[in-house]
DNA sequence: GTCCCGAGGGTGAACGTTCACTATAGTAGC
DNA sequence: GCTACTATAGTGAACGTTCACCCTCGGGAC
């Protein structure tokens, strides 16, 4: 596998542009990292010596040195959802406020693997700390003997489905609340798949409200999240099942609701109301606008890394905006009851 | 912005487990890195304190030792194109077939500070290898000068555009050519921006075509790749525009068309046929499929990794599958011209 | 018995930094 | 002119590996 590689130029080293410059090693070392307490003269001459060797301090040396490396991992299981992204995105950010990198990993295979697979990470020297968004018990349990602080802070499960704060799902009594103050009696929900926490959370909530305030369901659609199983189900509802109001576990599911509407010829909102969440960019091509829930999953992400300054003891990145995590977006596909 | 540490149990060192095993430091690092040459008992009494001492070695010092950090750099520019996940998946997949894993940099700002940027990263001793998806003429005419091999394989420019092949456009003949077999005379292109270069392709290779085909064109609809654009676009067309095709430079843009069409009371495919390009989810919500371009973006990703490794002078990671990249994927959203 | 060989294992240096000390020159106070 | 102090610069070790080289021991050929 290695081969022999083209030779490339060494790098010059400290030492090298000490010398040219006529002084210490340790006073080359003493210009790159601070800024006063150098003669005019010595400051200039190390200048001039970096910029003729086209010297560049070497981070592996460093990093050996003082074991600061300004690396953090971020642990993700494999498979990629829309959200995770946002959450890297919000730990990005907020790493780079306190002056570090995030890496991210993504950790598969077997529990005793994962497991092996995290020691080794905390422990190569190569990152100051880690953050897991999907549960590690085995590790947790170890944290303390490590010698990189671990913060698991879980998101998702092994297959990258949301858990936590993510399925979070109080926000569909609101829909509900909201569809019912329009008129509306008759429910439909349209799950996503029961292996998820979220779509389990949602339908949940769902069922609670209904029943608390007094409301019908006809029913709860199960889709594996696809807009094909979503419309499906609408095309084979009974004409006369008196649904005015289909809450969607997700936009996908909800676009699917909204294309089964159509070809049944019902319109969207006049006949049928209809929400979504994640405020996705699809929501925008329903020819309504679709309501939705915005989920802010960048904040996911800073509150990871805030998690982990503390347990590093640095100063942590600023906090989130406040407010919830979840906001409901009221659109053109939600309208009042026919008759109402 | 450092505080202090909370205590961290230091890790044990290669040589506390040789005192351990009663052998020299060169034994167990023997016993890591090799497989034969050591006597049972030897090997067996390193095995044991390495397990007592739950040691783990240290990938910066053995990167400080030997250069060889397993670590490549993929160089974006800032913001997320839904291709370059793909690119990045396939160069992640490439790289671990050669014992390397990438790690994503993304570089904003002026010329200038790009171009340290990138001398940094090649010469901190982080990464054996760097691959641009931007241009960098600077960095690139320095390329030799460098410790470490950059390559650059331009796919997108400084605003995360696509360039180079990912804004190949040559299939859009193959799509008129399509159309027009199904009958199809007078056409219309809803266009993406022209600061894309994919954008501004697609609508030559569509002028082109018509023309050279003797074909009619009712013209061009320019976007900013939103639906909401196209569906306007499509709103205000004359009834009597005679268009039965309308080949879209997005199938966001497609779903805007289709939205539009819906809107008007037009059927598709029946009264109007629609083209993406993409391949993306969202034309499977399209009510009958959305005919689009699959781009395989994964093998931009593994090509720059191929080139790579090329220039470090190892061995490649597997070639990709053959054929071209693009490929028209025909679906329910184009069909027979009216009348036809 | 001597020589040679190979297998197993040890020694010391090197990789490029930074830290903790130490040394020197210049300056102020007396 | 001496001491004490400060500002500046230098020295050597240390970080945890691996590499190149050397040493030792046992056995077979002569």
């Amino acid at each position: 596998m290695t081969g022999t590689r083209p030779a490339r130029r060494k790098r010059a080293t400290i030492v090298e542009v000490a010398q040219l410059a006529g002084v210490s090693h340790q006073t080359v070392s003493r210009y790159l990292r601070t800024d006063g307490g150098m003669r005019e003269g010595t400051r200039e001459r190390v200048r001039a010596a970096i910029e003729e060797l086209d010297y560049r301090p070497n981070m592996i040396a460093r990093a050996m040195r003082d074991r600061r490396t300004g690396r953090l991992a971020l642990v993700f299981p494999p498979g990629t959802a829309i959200s995770s992204l946002e959450v890297l995105a919000g730990a990005t950010r907020a790493a780079e406020e306190i002056g570090y990198v995030v890496e991210v990993v993504t950790l598969g295979g077997p529990p005793e693997t994962r497991h092996m697979r995290v020691l080794e990470l905390a422990d190569c020297g190569l990152f100051e700390g880690i953050v897991s968004l999907t549960p590690l018990p085995d590790v947790e349990r170890r944290a303390a003997t490590l010698s990189t602080p671990v913060v698991v802070y879980p998101q998702y499960d092994e297959a990258m489905r949301a858990i936590g704060e993510l399925a979070e799902a109080s926000l569909v009594a609101d829909i509900v609340d909201g569809l019912a103050e329009r008129g509306h009696r008759r429910f439909l929900h349209a799950a996503g798949d029961y292996h998820h926490a979220s779509a389990r959370h949602r339908r949940d909530v769902y069922l609670e409200t209904i029943e608390r305030r007094g409301l019908e369901s006809f029913g709860v659609l199960e889709t594996d999240w696809s807009p094909q199983r979503a419309c499906r189900g609408i095309l084979d509802l009974p004409a006369d099942c008196g649904v005015t109001a289909v809450v969607a576990a997700s936009d996908w599911v909800a676009a699917g609701v909204v294309r089964g509407a159509v070809e049944r010829g019902w319109r969207v909102p006049e006949d049928l109301s209809v929400t979504g969440w994640d405020n996705s960019p699809v929501g925008s091509v329903m020819p309504p606008g679709l309501t939705s829930v915005d989920v802010e999953s960048e904040r996911v992400g800073r509150r990871a890394i805030r998690q982990l300054a503390a347990a590093l003891g640095i100063e942590p990145p600023a906090p989130e905006d406040d407010g919830p995590l979840n906001r409901i977006v009221w659109r053109g596909s939600t309208g009042l009851a026919p008759g109402a």
